[in-house]
DNA sequence: AAATACTTGACCAAAACAGTTGGTTATTGC
DNA sequence: GCAATAACCAACTGTTTTGGTCAAGTATTT
């Protein structure tokens, strides 16, 4: 099982996304300077996000990122399934040949967890999360971080 | 967050141990022929096991390793936290510093998380696998497999 | 003394991760 | 038409983690 920062990345920016949306497309540059991460890397994890069908983008200016359905319909499952493959906790991909050809001493144990995380993740979906207080809280806190940016370039 | 062969080297060689804990120490190369993992790093793999105070060890011929507990005091969380060093999801390790010293947009979401893995890991002890009806299978198989192993090593 | 078995530390190859560089193609506004 | 914008794409790089190996111990039992 992997869960790293590709994946987490990947989720924080479908949230940025999401809680963008309302203007039209979102630029991945946008994206980049809000949270954070390198825009390069943004542009591999969004080749993936659309080949998943989560998002659908325009290019040109004004274009950017638009998710390609409504916010709860897209869970943080496919989300990391889109970028890590997999959330898989055997050793075996869940073929049952770990051993031997034969299942291991713990591949139900694995299969058991597997299945657990999925189902606490397949039942968050993005409109959960944008209506969650905390997170709410700290996307105001970005909103005033970035519109400060905005000025000081202006001054600049 | 991280669930790799190191953590489940460790709780398949923990639940060997504890299958076969009733005749007295087990050795690392006993367990290391009937779970096929490599001798050299299940010895890394024990001894933080036992910094973390989860076996003890006996030197010197027929020693080897015990459990320090009662099997219905170890937790699978304990022996995977004692290789791992955490089960956690976040990205700050739940300092809550992950974006400009403040909390990121999803940290509560992988947190959430984390005691979600933390919850339903911390419930299995390891008496709860060993009476799994689909463990006493697989251990009765590798039985089967390591006396045939000892049969052929005696002919030859 | 010899055999067994744990203990420690240094080392290593392969893979994954996180990110960079350097482009190209498409779209829009002037 | 042309510049600016922004998605798209591929190759490459430095670092860390993983999953080991190897060698040299130390302690204990027979």
């Amino acid at each position: 099982m992997r869960l790293t920062t590709k994946g987490r990345y990947a989720v924080t920016a479908m949230l940025d996304l999401a809680i963008h949306a309302t203007k039209g497309p979102v630029s991945l540059s946008d994206i980049s300077k809000r949270q954070e991460i390198s825009l390069s890397y943004l542009e591999q994890l969004f080749s993936k996000l659309r080949k998943s069908d989560l998002v659908a983008s325009m290019r040109g200016p004004g274009g950017g990122y638009q998710l390609s359905r409504s916010l709860d319909d897209i869970f943080v499952a496919e989300i990391i399934d889109a970028v890590n493959e997999s959330i898989d906790a055997t050793n075996c991909n869940g073929k049952g040949n770990c051993h031997q050809g034969e299942v291991c001493l713990t591949h139900h144990l694995w299969e058991d967890l597997s299945q657990q995380i999925h189902n606490f993740l397949s039942g968050i979906s993005l409109s959960h999360l944008v209506s969650r207080q905390d997170v709410q809280q700290v996307a105001q806190r970005q909103q005033v971080i970035e519109e400060s940016m905005i000025t000081s370039t202006n001054i600049a």
